[in-house]
DNA sequence: TTCTTTAATCGTATATTTGCGATATAAGAT
DNA sequence: ATCTTATATCGCAAATATACGATTAAAGAA
């Protein structure tokens, strides 16, 4: 790749790529729906949902984690992972602002 | 990594992630953004505007059009890419149901 | 203190993505 | 028929992602 040509986009281009690539695996999916559902919910219960082995779903977990979809907090054996709701209304905003809007606007089929 | 545990997911946890993964990379939001401003771009007008070469551009064109969220005509030596509105309603529609909707039921913050 | 339980991290193998130059293709122009 | 132009595809190198087992860490229980 000779060199990662990602950072000579726009910095919402990078952030709104980042946010997708969190929810680019099914797994990752998976989590967030059972988290939206539930809140508040533990490693363990997740790995028992996912078919993934417990390291596995910790990978996950933390990807989630760094690209700011979940909270997390440690406490000794047992962990605590919601859903960031704000970053998703933000994102979505975000989105929104950049495809959904426009289509009004530009509506004719071409190809 | 053994093997691809993708497909023990659901087919919509599938889906959503194919969709998100189209959109994560920098080039191709901002190859997204161009076509949703414009309609029916050339692919020579994007390789100028973004800072990648020809045939990564095409490449990026490629899995967009693979993913479904543009359409393609090409016309000899001339193509024709357009957004696929469509499809960004679908997984709109999609990722609100999955996420948003929930919001309203379950706001307490936790962690 | 030692044992148990739960989750994070490390190390590693394999798969996929990213990016480019070179080449192929396809249609119009000369 | 050959040249030109615009785009797609091929082949390859390097970077990243995916997955797992083994190990570590941290706190409560015995």
């Amino acid at each position: 790749m000779a060199f990662n040509k990602k950072e000579e986009f726009t910095q919402k281009e990078q952030d709104l790529a980042n946010f997708a690539k969190a929810m680019a695996h099914p797994a990752r999916i998976a989590i967030l729906k059972v988290l939206a559902q539930r809140n508040e919910c533990i490693c363990g219960e997740i790995v028992d949902l996912l078919p993934l082995a417990q390291s596995t779903v910790s990978q996950h977990l933390k990807e989630l984690k760094n690209a700011g979809l979940i909270t997390g907090t440690v406490d000794g054996p047992r962990s605590c992972y919601c859903i960031n709701w704000k970053a998703f209304e933000k994102f979505n905003g975000e989105f929104n602002f950049l495809f959904t809007n426009l289509k009004v606007k530009n509506q004719k089929a071409c190809c």
